[in-house]
DNA sequence: ACAAGGTACCGAGTGTCGCAAGGTACTTCA
DNA sequence: TGAAGTACCTTGCGACACTCGGTACCTTGT
């Protein structure tokens, strides 16, 4: 992929902020998958393709960021929902601490260079 | 390195912006290595350490996005001057634009999951 | 009954890029 | 001459978003 291609410049930005974005949809509310997908992904900005996703699933669950329960669907086949638990809920604080300055300092620089 | 370490959290999320920050530091000016990590290490958020810089400004030559002249310093070893492209201050602006709604996007749903 | 299509979950392989550590070279000054 | 400061550069590594491909469940139409 050609790295000054637009879409390569989202990928980049992504990285790291992506399962803090999960994490954030978490806290409205238990939600599986393919809902999760297509809650971040109306906003086109944040998500990319669904293929990105049930690593990142993989990675909470194994961090004991969320907690995942089987559950039926009312059509279609089981959906693995995904609960935040509270190590879940302090990792999302602790980044919204960090990223916090970090946008402004981009911001900061990026006002300057106009 | 632990996954929920605070310094990693910060590596991730300057990929994909710390070129652009680097962009943004010499479209007020044609500067060096040194002095571009003196300026953009004295926020501590944007800027780890200075093995990732010179690997960064190859890349910027490579896309053309810089042009360097090696220029001799009043005391020491003479110092590569990196100066911004048109095809430069054009990336500058396309990130701009990726980046402001990149940041309202994240901003929104973190504010969401209070 | 059974094929087709929608829903849902998952994994292997790839590439990018920030980082730590280590290395080279030039200049000045004691 | 050797130590200290400045400046540039490279190697090896790890994290993670992405692409592509795959499996399984359930409903519906014929």
């Amino acid at each position: 992929m050609e790295p000054d291609d637009e879409g390569s410049v989202l990928t980049q930005l992504r990285r790291g902020t992506l399962e803090y974005c999960v994490l954030a949809y978490l806290a409205q509310g238990p939600s599986y998958g393919q809902d999760i997908a297509r809650a971040l992904g109306s906003d086109p900005v944040l998500f990319g393709s669904e293929g990105t996703l049930y690593p990142l699933l993989t990675r909470l669950r194994r961090r004991r960021w969320v907690e995942t329960t089987w559950q039926p669907s009312p059509a279609g086949p089981p959906r693995r929902y995904h609960a935040l638990t509270d190590e879940g809920r302090a990792a999302l604080r602790a980044f919204a601490q960090t990223w916090e300055p970090f946008r402004a300092g981009v911001d900061r620089l990026m006002k300057g260079a106009q």
